[in-house]
RNA sequence: AGGGGUGUAGUUCAUCGGUAGAAUAGAGGUCUCCAAAACCUUAGAGGAUGGUUCGAUUCCGUCCACCCCUG
């Protein structure tokens, strides 16, 4: 056994109680691929594994960072891939578990990113004025006007290469032999799931973790980012109720799972496991199962 | 029971005697470093029944449902 598996789904479904069970049974040892659980601090919002929940399995790149720091899919692919490789020289199976499909595509897929440099804003132009310059020098882009992010990164990238960036090629090769194992449910049960766990992190301290990331006016990337702590600054500072603020959290966690499906669905080849809830152990064996048979 | 009011999309609310709009929820999608992000697309409605009218969701009657007031 050594290949990468990797455990893909929309938030909520059970993904770091498989990676666990797997990781006992197969000699393996876990990766996040979670943009927001990298960092130092950010624990009950973003689902955490716990020391009691790892059950002894050695996890990898979870809080690496210090929330003012940065940390992007750039880095990512750089560290997970030194474990990766680093793993299979030991005959350990790497487990890459996470929500961030861009990261895990990014990992095993020959995804080419350079060192980031310096870039132009734009600052004084407006979304159509910009657009209106990379139609200039990439007239085949299919980037929408609004979209003013992109068209930014791809203007910089034709000013660096003097190359469009349709013509960046993209390159769906895959570098390791990876299982990617996807969790679902239906819809209805997933949407439950989600605003049940919200119920229950505001109980379990979520509140405190974002009273203290709010009185230490911590609004850096990291802490904006994750759904759970911007959307109960309101609610510290009077404006919003409490239950107001956690029906916006499900909300935006309800709509984030929906946009993971289509992520997974369309971006990367998921072989999908129905999750068991009532008998976990039945997900776990079919899992292991599939696994063995594509070794 | 009597009086009054309201019935339009899952929800909140518009409009109109001549193609019923929006917000929001819902669904689908894009993606080579802001990705728990950013951006795009989209389905869906006049309580029921009779009448007036060329034409009714709109005006009128009846019924039904809900709300308020009185007893």
């Amino acid at each position: 056994m050594h290949k990468v598996i990797a455990i893909v789904g929309p938030t909520g479904v059970g993904k770091t109680k498989l990676s666990i069970e797997l990781a006992k049974k197969i000699n393996g040892e876990v990766i996040n691929a979670d943009s927001t659980q990298v960092y130092r601090g950010l624990d009950v919002a973003t689902a955490k594994v716990t020391k009691e929940e790892m059950k002894g399995v050695k996890h990898h790149l979870l809080d690496i960072k210090e929330i003012n720091e940065n940390y992007t899919v750039y880095d990512y692919q750089k560290d997970a891939r030194l474990i990766i490789d680093d793993l299979l020289k030991q005959h350990k199976t790497p487990i890459l578990v996470g929500g961030t499909g861009l990261y895990i595509k990014a990992v095993l897929y020959d995804y080419q990113f350079e060192e980031e440099k310096p870039k132009n804003t734009y600052p004084k132009l407006k979304d159509l004025e910009v657009y209106n310059l990379l139609l200039e020098v990439d007239p085949k882009t299919t980037i929408h006007p609004n979209n003013r992010k992109r068209i930014i990164r791809a203007l910089n990238y034709f000013n660096e290469h003097q190359v469009p960036f349709s013509d960046k090629i993209k390159n769906d090769k895959l570098l390791y032999e990876p299982i990617i194992i996807g969790l679902t449910t239906d819809r209805d049960k997933l949407y439950e799931i989600i605003n049940n766990r919200a119920d229950k992190m505001i109980n379990n301290g979520l509140l405190d973790e974002a009273r203290s990331l709010y009185s230490h006016n911590a609004y850096s990337k990291a802490i904006i980012t994750p759904i759970g702590y911007k959307e109960l600054f309101p609610y510290f500072k009077g404006k919003i109720s409490l239950k107001e603020a956690t029906e916006v959290i499900k909300q935006s966690s309800r709509k984030y799972a929906k946009r993971q499906y289509t992520w997974f669905n369309n971006q990367m080849n998921v072989h999908w496991f129905e999750v068991d809830f009532d008998n976990f152990d039945n997900t776990v064996n079919e899992v292991l199962d599939y696994i063995e048979k594509e070794s």
